[in-house]
DNA sequence: CCGGATCCCCATAGATACTG
DNA sequence: CAGTATCTATGGGGATCCGG
């Protein structure tokens, strides 16, 4: 092929990879709630607001899987299972927390550029 | 009160905020494509392994949306439209290379994650 | 050269009900 | 308490053709 070649693709790309893992729906706030510590199923349902069993559990297995998550189960009637982040899903806190304040500082620009542009579409 | 109440939603959290910019499947690549400065078009499509048109066009619109990227058209014929980012998508580049370095320090870790998980599986 | 418009598919997510 | 199971549907994303 006579020409460019391309040199980004979606499989090699860092930036895509990492959002492959943190960018479902409900993953960031999860890994929010997780931040402060050890922390029981329940209690993690009662702190996100609107999320559906379905969906935390969907979501906590997919954090499991990628070793972001541990999953502990207290063997007891009715069963206890406490959820906390592994080591390597510590080393996500710092690049979570700028992201987080990226959004702080930035967000009011972003909300005004859209009211700006959607002016104008009309 | 005591947990019993949400205190993380959608709406209020930083993380989501800023995923909801960044994460659709196309926008990390293109702001990478963008890094380098002013671009065409076409040269981005080039680069962009797998982008179809309607999808590039379309990030392309929601981050000019965002006031993170800035179109210009040159009025010519054939007509050349170039993208660039503006201040404000500069700010986010600092957080994109932070992602960047934990995938490459920690994707494999991952990967093994995954292979070990989905092992159990069966 | 750039992008709008249209049709279609499938993955993600929501609601609800049930179980160890 | 901590999940599974099932059913449905919304919309993101892909392919293709048309237009300025």
């Amino acid at each position: 092929m006579a020409g460019t070649t391309p040199d980004i693709s979606l499989e090699a790309c860092s930036y895509s990879r990492v959002l492959e893992i943190v960018s479902s729906k409900w993953t960031a706030l999860v890994l929010y709630a997780l931040e402060g510590g050890t922390i029981r199923y329940g209690e993690i349902q009662r702190r996100i607001e609107g999320i559906s069993q379905k969906m935390l559990t969907q979501t906590l297995k997919q954090l499991e899987r990628d070793g972001l998550v541990r999953r502990k189960v207290v063997p007891s009637v009715p069963p206890i299972v406490e959820y906390s982040l592994t080591p390597l899903g510590e080393t996500l806190i710092p690049c979570m927390l700028m992201l987080k304040s990226w959004a702080s500082a930035h967000y009011g620009a972003v909300k005004a550029a859209r009211e700006e542009y959607d002016r104008g579409a009309y």
